[in-house]
DNA sequence: CTGCGTCGTAAATCATAGTA
DNA sequence: CTACTATGATTTACGACGCA
């Protein structure tokens, strides 16, 4: 009867999913030094100024923009960690 | 000495699989929303709730879920043969 | 308009559970 | 027990949108 769902694609069900641009970087895991290193900065303080970007980005040999990522992806794990924590602890 | 220590770091991922009745539920929503399996925020609060699972673990499930499904959809052929076949059935009622 | 912030996700990879 | 596969979690990299 009542069909609520918009089922455009009969024969491509993926057709209107996300998809990543072939044009994105392939996913590069970092050394063990370069994230320990990453790690120590963000102990340091969790936002990047612009010159700390640029120092560590030298040191560590990734571009600014990986280092801005990386603090950006580090915040919302420890976001979602202290979530998971505080969760775990009002019930 | 490496695995010890890295037993010790990624302990949160120890896991373990989830029941038969959670994977039902979360494949129920996920051929029945084939089209477009991105449940809402309330939605996978929902999904948590009857899976006895967390939000960030319906996240999870689904992310993977939609990779692999894509990746090699054959694969799954006969999986999503059977809930539509269950939804259909359900619909009937 | 620039530029960095969060949020949600894709895709690859990791680590181990499950199984033949 | 070993080898291999399935599966849940984590790690890079963006796109979309917000705010100053």
């Amino acid at each position: 009867h009542k069909d609520d769902k918009p089922e455009l694609d009969p024969n491509n069900p993926v057709a209107n999913w996300i998809h990543a641009r072939s044009t994105r970087k392939k996913r590069c895991p970092y050394t063990k030094y370069q994230t320990l290193e990453l790690e120590k900065e963000f102990l340091f303080n969790m936002y990047l100024t612009r010159d700390r970007r640029y120092e560590v980005a030298r040191v560590l040999n990734l571009t600014e923009r990986q280092v801005k990522i990386w603090f950006q992806n580090r915040r919302m794990k420890m976001k979602k960690m202290n979530k998971e924590k505080t969760e775990s602890k009002e019930q | 000495v490496m695995i010890l220590r890295s037993r010790f770091l990624d302990a949160r991922r120890k896991r373990r699989n989830f029941s038969k009745q959670a994977t039902e539920i979360l494949n129920e929503y996920f051929y029945s929303h084939l089209s477009n399996p991105y449940p809402s925020e309330e939605a996978k609060e929902e999904l948590a709730k009857q899976c006895g699972i967390t939000v960030s673990q319906v996240s999870n499930w689904f992310g993977n879920k939609r990779i692999r499904y894509k990746k090699n959809i054959g694969k799954f052929q006969e999986e999503a043969n059977l809930y539509a076949m269950k939804t259909a059935i359900g619909a009937t009622q």
